[in-house]
DNA sequence: GTTGTTACCTGTACGC
DNA sequence: TGCGTACAGGTAACAA
């Protein structure tokens, strides 16, 4: 599932290879996809040059020689570049020389003309982060993954980070000494992520069908019943903000 | 305004 | 082998 780390790691493949690139043609596969659109990509994207790419959070935003293009890649949204279309391809650019898929099996993902969307997003995740924003009466997990707080975090870096920070997921009200030292492992966590490209714990893989390794240096996500690489106490699962929650119960206190 | 719950969606894992 | 069911989690919409 693409969070921030593997988002970044996309927008750094992507910048080189479609800056500057003219849009030929777009054809829209499965109109789910642009449900939020409030134009018809089809008709308002062909012509127009692309100019940068970035990404806010989990978004990508793809500046155009008018207007941008913003798209977010759900749970299971890949961008390939020059491959055959499969039954899960939902978009497909035509550029100069290159045709760029939009690939999604759960349809999770959107692509959008403009960044309405973005607009709402708090401050990205990888920027300076206020201490008392995170202070909430909301379970500390749900204050990580509410975009509107700070955007580029889900559930397997707010797993991480906690268990990092020794922070109980079900925290509340964190005092501002420890929210410091959350803000910090967030960065830590999330800038080795993209050292390893990213996780890949389910279909995640970059522009070149290549899966990241940071998976493999998960200390609590997706490792219920294995003991802890701190203290040896079994690492436990539960349900926080609807969300399957990894940590320790030993060195993840309140 | 804040918080919590549910729906959307489909491949995979599991039990029978 | 085949079927039914639970589960995974991104955001949006809704209820409290």
């Amino acid at each position: 599932m693409p969070e921030l780390p593997e988002v970044e790691t996309i927008v750094r493949e992507l910048a080189p290879r479609i800056i500057g690139r003219r849009i030929v043609s777009v054809e829209v596969l499965q109109p789910r996809i642009t449900r939020h659109s409030t134009e018809d990509i089809t008709r308002v994207l062909p012509g127009r040059r692309i100019e940068n790419v970035r990404r806010h959070g989990k978004f990508i935003l793809i500046d155009l020689d008018e207007g941008a293009l913003t798209i977010h890649l759900g749970m299971t949204g890949q961008l390939l570049f020059d491959t055959s279309p499969t039954p899960y391809t939902r978009v497909m650019f035509t550029l100069d020389d290159t045709l760029l898929l939009y690939d999604d099996t759960r349809m999770f993902g959107a692509i959008e003309f403009g960044s309405a969307r973005v607009a709402k997003l708090g401050p990205d995740a990888l920027t300076e982060l206020a201490p008392e924003k995170l202070k909430r009466k909301a379970h500390i997990k749900a204050v990580l993954l509410n975009q509107s707080v700070f955007s580029g975090i889900g559930n397997i870096y707010a797993d991480e980070a906690l268990f990092r920070a020794g922070i109980k997921p079900t925290a509340r009200n964190i005092s501002r000494p420890r929210a410091k030292r959350l803000i910090q492992v967030i960065d830590e966590v999330l800038r080795e992520a993209i050292d390893s490209r990213g996780s890949s714990v389910s279909d995640y893989v970059d522009t070149e069908g290549r899966r990241g390794s940071f998976q493999n240096r998960h200390r609590v996500y997706a490792r219920e019943n294995q003991p802890c690489v701190t203290c040896g106490t079994l690492i436990r699962k539960t349900v926080v903000a609807g969300r399957g929650t990894h940590y320790c119960p030993k060195c993840q206190i309140r």
